[in-house]
DNA sequence: CGCATATAGTTTTTATATCAACTATAATGA
DNA sequence: TCATTATAGTTGATATAAAAACTATATGCG
C-alpha cells in the first residue's frame, strides 16, 4: 500500500482541473453519480432506471401513447425502446395494444402491477431526490432548478 | 458510453412534469443532450467521448499514472478502463509501461499523437462549454457552476 | 520464512444504447 | 388508381458499462 494512491485525493482532483469545461462536466459527472444511486435504490425491487424510465413517462404522457410517441417524449430511438417494453410487458407492468386507426402502431398501458411499480419509483425517486437538496439551501435548490431550465429550453432552441 | 439519438421537439412535456425530481431529473437530461453534442462533435475526428475521456483525464492527472490512479480519478471502475486502454494502445495514443517496483502495475503515457488528440479534445469540449453559456448571464453561470461542485462535495461527503 | 490477505490488471458475463436495415402498413399525388 | 414516399415497429450488429471471477503479483503477520 506504499502506493501514493490516496482516495481522498480523487475528490480534490475533480473535473474543476479541465479548464473551460468546468459546467459541463460537472453536470455529467452529477448526472452519472446520482444515475447510480437511482439505479442502486432501485435494485433491490428488481428494478433498473433504464426499465423503469419508459413507465415513469407513459404515466406522465398519459396512457394510450404509441411508441413513437413515447420514445419521442424520452427523446431516444424507437429501436432503444423496443425491448425494454417487451421486457415490460412480458413481466406484465405493460401491455401494447393494437390501435384500430393505425394498423401499425401499438398503443401502450399499464398494468395494475405497473401503476404499483410506478408509485415505487416515484417514491424513492424523490428521496433521493431530498437527499440532494438537503446539501443546498432551499432558496439556492429552486433557483438551481431554474437555471437548469433556462438551459433545457436554450437546447431546444438551438437543435430546432 | 452510448451512441446518440437526438429527436427535437418534446420542450413542452420534459421532466418538469416529474413532481418531486425536478433537479435530479433536469440534471440527467443536460448531461445526455450535452455528452450526445460533444460526442457528434468528436466524431468526425475519429473519436467518441467514451475513448477521449482517459487521455483527458491521463494529462489532468498526469502522466505516468497506474491504471488503478487513472480509473479511481475517473470513478469507474478498472475493468471499464481496460478495453479502452487496448483501443488507444493499439491505436498509438497511450503507451502502458510496466513498473519497475511494482511488478502487477503499469504506468500510462500518451504518446504526441495522443497530446495532439488530447488538445483537439479540449477545443472542441471548451466550444460546447462557451456555447452553453450563452444561454446565461456570466454572473448566473459562475453561480450555477459554484453550486453544482457544491453538490459534488455533498456527493463525495454523502459516499465516505 | 510461509501462509493469509490485499491489490493491479485482465477476462467474462450481462445489460443497455445506437445505428442501419427490414417489414408492414399508410399517405400522397401524378 | 397505383407508384412513390413516409411512418411504426422490429431485428441484428456493434459499442459501451458495470459487476464478478480470475491471474499474477505484493504485503503483512505469526
Amino acid at each position: 500500500m506504499g502506493r501514493m494512491t490516496d482516495q481522498r485525493n480523487t475528490a480534490a482532483l475533480d473535473e474543476t482541473h479541465f479548464p473551460g469545461m468546468a459546467l459541463t462536466f460537472r453536470v455529467m459527472r452529477l448526472a452519472t453519480l446520482w444515475r447510480t444511486r437511482l439505479d442502486r435504490a432501485l435494485r433491490p425491487h428488481g428494478m433498473t432506471l433504464a426499465v423503469m424510465r419508459p413507465m415513469a413517462y407513459l404515466r406522465m404522457l398519459s396512457e394510450g401513447a404509441t411508441q413513437r410517441d413515447l420514445a419521442q417524449t424520452m427523446n431516444i430511438d424507437c429501436s432503444a425502446l423496443v425491448r425494454v417494453l417487451d421486457l415490460l410487458e412480458k413481466q406484465n407492468f405493460i401491455t401494447r395494444q393494437p390501435d384500430a386507426q393505425d394498423r401499425r402502431a401499438k398503443r401502450l398501458f399499464l398494468t395494475d402491477l405497473g401503476q404499483e411499480q410506478c408509485r415505487l419509483f416515484h417514491n424513492i425517486a424523490a428521496e433521493l431526490e431530498r437527499d440532494i437538496r438537503r446539501a443546498l439551501p432551499p432558496v439556492q435548490a429552486d433557483t438551481l432548478t431554474h437555471t437548469l431550465s433556462t438551459l433545457l429550453e436554450a437546447h431546444h432552441a438551438h437543435t430546432l
